[in-house]
DNA sequence: GCCTGTGCACTTGTATGCAAGTATGCATAT
DNA sequence: ATATGCATACTTGCATACAAGTGCACAGGC
């Protein structure tokens, strides 16, 4: 089920296949399409992908370091679950560095920044309510990019997205397991800092990105209430003994 | 030559083959000990370590991530040059999470935790006159390390690792190749912000690691003036056109 | 002397095969 | 019925072999 996606994926770039594998099992685990302590195996991902285990390996062990799987020698390779160290350190890069981002870039904001910052903003607007709502978070990753291009610190980009992906998780998890979690308001705070940039006025730019970053990291220990498996360690079980299940439960 | 250091790092540990490849090569070139642009054969570092190819490049995977090394497929793998943009932005990373570190370090600190700071210090202190001054960035390290413990904040360390390192390659550059490179300050620096950890002195603490890690980038330009061979991209020739050496002059 | 074309040695990317270790399930003994 | 030991199918880690592409060197023509 998971791979039929995956085949219409891969045919439509050229890029080399470890890439692909990367890009593809990685948008899978951040979307929570695959869940935490799932398995992952490389057999059957590189009979389904049509490559050798070698990509695969490749891949794997990028998302090992991006803290995304974890894998135990000559046990498997499993989806990480939702750390909560993992978690408040993504919160603590992302305030901090986000910050001095919209510092930056109020700044150094050009006129031409500026517009192209509304029009992300008018793409958002556009997804709000037509197109799928997992949408929505490219086009999050999107603006803050944008942001760290305007702040001329583009290549701070790769840990912001990492911390993101990880909080993106937690959110994502809460859209399809936990209560609602209305996206109008996170827009109408990007219109915000985006005017306090275009008005070069520093400080607001820097406490509103403060507020904005605030909000993502709250709502954690609601979906830990409710979905207590996604936060289940490498070792831990979560059901009382006896109920675990057959090795492949989770993967078949 | 290079490697005669190598054969004998190796049979210490048992760990994984490609992390003993990837904790070498890491601090070989951090160290500046192969230089920017140097070439690195897979073929012969297989051969040299007595492991496969297999190893040898997962360790290259993971040093191209860390920004370390470039591969050019089908060309080669070599040394990455020392990039304004990656120190920039590992300045800014570092200027704006230590700062951040420092702060929540200053709230949270234990007696204990103060004790183990300055025995920190005195460590680096006893290696100011005595030992190679190469050890003295590899204490430095756990001194800011120790600090993101104090800070409870342990996930963060692996990304200001990355970034000091490629400041610290520029460090150590000047200690070979450019003027003096005065440590003494550095801890006296550390000392001051232990003061005010300790004092719980919430914005004494900032405000000194913001000093603190100020004093590194502007050393950069002076480098590059004296060796901006250092500083050349891939393609770039430093060199008049004809002087173009052999393909293997820098390995071999 | 200078320019052009071809061959070869070398590079990384990928596939495949082997080795070491783990966990499951079954057979056996109590 | 319960507990114990073992065989087996699976896992990842590593080694090796093959494929595709690059650039230098050198031979040949001008």
């Amino acid at each position: 089920m998971l791979m039929s996606t995956i085949e219409h994926a891969i045919s439509v770039s050229d890029l080399p296949a470890g890439e692909q594998v990367h890009a593809l099992l990685h948008r899978a685990i951040v979307r929570m399409e695959l869940l935490p302590g799932q398995r992952i195996s490389e057999n059957a991902l590189a009979a389904e992908m049509s490559v050798s285990r070698t990509p695969i390996r490749e891949a794997l062990q990028r998302l090992e370091r991006q803290g995304l799987v974890f894998v135990r020698p000559q046990r498997g390779t499993f989806v990480a679950p939702l750390n909560l160290q993992a978690i408040r350190s993504a919160y603590f890069i992302r305030l901090s560095l986000e910050k001095a981002v919209a510092t930056e870039a109020a700044r150094l904001r050009s006129a031409k920044d500026v517009e192209r910052l509304e029009a992300a903003i008018a793409e958002q607007e556009g997804v709000l309510a037509s197109r799928q709502r997992e949408d929505f978070f490219d086009l999050n990753a999107n603006f803050h990019r944008q942001l760290v291009v305007v702040s001329d610190l583009t290549g701070i980009a790769g840990v912001l997205d990492e911390a993101r992906h990880h909080l993106d998780r937690v959110r994502l998890a809460h859209l399809d397991h936990a209560g609602p979690y209305p996206l109008a308001p996170i827009i109408e705070e990007h219109r915000a800092i985006v005017a306090a940039i275009a008005a070069q006025d520093v400080a607001a730019a820097e406490q509103l990105m403060h507020l904005h970053i605030e909000k993502v990291l709250p709502r954690y220990d609601l979906l830990k209430a409710k979905r207590p498996e996604f936060f289940a360690l490498p070792g831990e079980i979560t059901g009382p003994p006896g109920t675990r299940r057959p090795r492949n439960s989770l993967h078949r």
